[in-house]
DNA sequence: CATGAATGAGAATTCATTCAT
DNA sequence: TATGAATGAATTCTCATTCAT
């Protein structure tokens, strides 16, 4: 007795797809992977441990789309602001400040890009979601260096480098040590300010050995 | 009647000792944490899985060891660098560079850095690892700050992500995917004058608002 | 949407539960605690290891709960007879009987309590168990001696000799090298007559040195 | 190259055999046979763990014979006093708290006998001991009860149920529980009372039924 | 003979995944 | 279709016993 898919029935799927997400990244959010069994995935969502199986092959995948749901979301902000108006400097600077300030927020997503998983497929998705963000750097990058207003640099290597500066400075205030949530702005400007620099400061590149005196 | 230890002996202890390490090193760096369980790092010793717990109270500690040597190793080797002589600017191009090159030929290091251990207590070794790198760089930033040679700023923070920015950019070329050693010497320099320029180009920032005109 | 458990899930859950509880209480009676590692008592209980661990969260609380469990049932026994109709040493006499005689039926129960668990946990259950034995006894004691039935005396102790009297008094004929059956009322008769004179026999005790002649 | 055993020589093996006895009742004594690994004894014997094996073929072997050993000391006290000049009832009175004296400064005999060993074999040498402190109360019981001055009873059970009686009441005070060994005396005391009547207290026993009202 | 490092067979526990109801 | 109980492979850690030095 096989009944047709209601409208309705769909959306529940839907609905019950998208809580199994919610409730993984909740809990990554929290607790790290470590925190996050299938079992726990299963009552933080309101579903059966089986249930969860209906939706995603695996626990694998499960998590792997926990990320790239969340990096496809972060990624179209930044596209957002990459795409605006403006100076490269000040559309790098915006990217950058409009990440670390979600990052405060949600402290999940910029702590789980450097976080390794406890799966190898999880861990290939990781790494795949930090080139993503990296790629977005890099189309700034490569416009400013186009229009001159950045001096010449390798983009791939510098944009790896901006990914990884925000990266790190926000996991120590937003790790699971601090939680302090003092001179958030003034974090996020100093941030902000060290990738401007890094980038556009041309001056800055002391002759090899002429420094060393 | 006790024996006394023949040096012979006690070389073969420290051996193990050692050789257990290394073992263990090895794996982290091949496999991740993940493929670090105590049978394999036995087997790599060339020891049986009992031996180990002679030498470690814990798997937990083993790899709090595994980190801790690693990380005291490279802060020496940085900190030498940085209270050598030399202008702020220079000594940290170098120790930037130093770091980024043996990150080259023991990937192992840089990778370990961004790798969440199975572990609450490796786990709590591997920030405060983090943590001491940022120190050694927070030096030379303080003193160039103080000397005039770099423009005011959160020397916390930009440490944070000065060690971001090299971690993350070797993280691509070092890491499981990582696509040949191309280019070597090259990332090594765009990664250290990154740094130099965030750190030195006082211009650079631009004044807020101004810029998006 | 929650289905509700029906009653003959219910009924099967509570099932395997006390299926572990009695798997387990039959390997300690035949073989001691040293037989009865997990595995063991899954397979007895026709489980899988990994089962007994979703009804009791360790070891040690299966076997608290087994011992528990069996002394619960036996001090409820022993509480109702001493408060019974009789005078005190007819219900301590039969008390004595009654417990005696369960213990010839089912060997575990008085084995177990001169065994020492491999478990501090369990071992403190092991002599909270001998305590709650101790308490019924004192019970009849203290209502006999204030009834003029009984000499002064100890209650504490005399209920501890009680409790030691029979129950090494049955090990003999029960233990592991227990030599048939044979005389068993003939031995509970005596046992219960001995405690029974140690407690009523008032005029026994000889005056201190007069005996010695 | 082999030597002749000197006196010298068979002097120190039996002085370390000894050390061994020594070091692992010791141990038992104080933590229980939880404590009492091979590595603890051979440490608290100041040999090595394969010294262990030259003197004992096993571990279960070496505390057959500990146990052995202190239970051979115990009934040859005993002995004495049974054999000693004085009425039954007196002799046994004085077997009673001589055994119980000892107990409260070593507690580690009277313990040890109602603990379940880890090993079969010592088990067996447990239950060995509790037949031969039985047999020592046997024999006066038995004088007793041909010379009159005890009543007719069964000699086995009874001595049984003295053993028992004293081991338990000996327990409790003596234990890992309680420390304060407040009112030593009067405890031993209760302790031989209790036996004692139980032994001579011809007329306690009720008649059947009559008792019941 | 003495040593104590090395061994490795267990034992307890966890958790992703399956499948009868 | 949803459930969640059951599974059992995988993993850490312990400790009696052996054996090269």
């Amino acid at each position: 007795m096989r009944y047709k898919r209601s409208p309705l029935m769909e959306e529940r799927l839907a609905d019950n797809r998208q809580r199994i997400l919610v409730a993984a990244r909740k809990l990554v959010a929290t607790g790290g992977f470590r925190a996050a069994q299938i079992a726990a995935v299963a009552a933080e969502a309101g579903l059966s441990t089986g249930s969860i199986y209906r939706y995603f092959p695996s626990k694998s995948e499960l998590f792997v789309e926990v990320l790239g749901e969340a990096v496809r979301h972060e990624v179209e902000i930044l596209r957002g602001i990459v795409k605006s108006e403006g100076s490269a400097a000040d559309r790098l600077r915006r990217a950058v400040e409009s990440f670390a300030r979600r990052a405060f927020e949600g402290p999940f997503l910029a702590y789980a890009f450097i976080a390794e998983p406890a799966d190898e497929e999880v861990d290939a998705e990781r790494i795949r979601a930090r080139r993503e963000f990296g790629n977005v750097f890099k189309t700034v990058l490569r416009e400013g260096i186009a229009s001159g207003e950045f001096p010449q640099q390798d983009a791939d290597v510098a944009s790896a480098c901006i990914v990884g500066a925000f990266t790190e400075a926000l996991v120590g205030p937003i790790g699971p040590t601090h939680r302090g949530e003092r001179r958030r702005e003034e974090v996020i400007e100093t941030i902000s300010l060290f990738c401007l620099r890094a980038v556009v400061g041309a001056a800055a590149a002391p002759a090899r050995g002429s420094v060393r005196r």
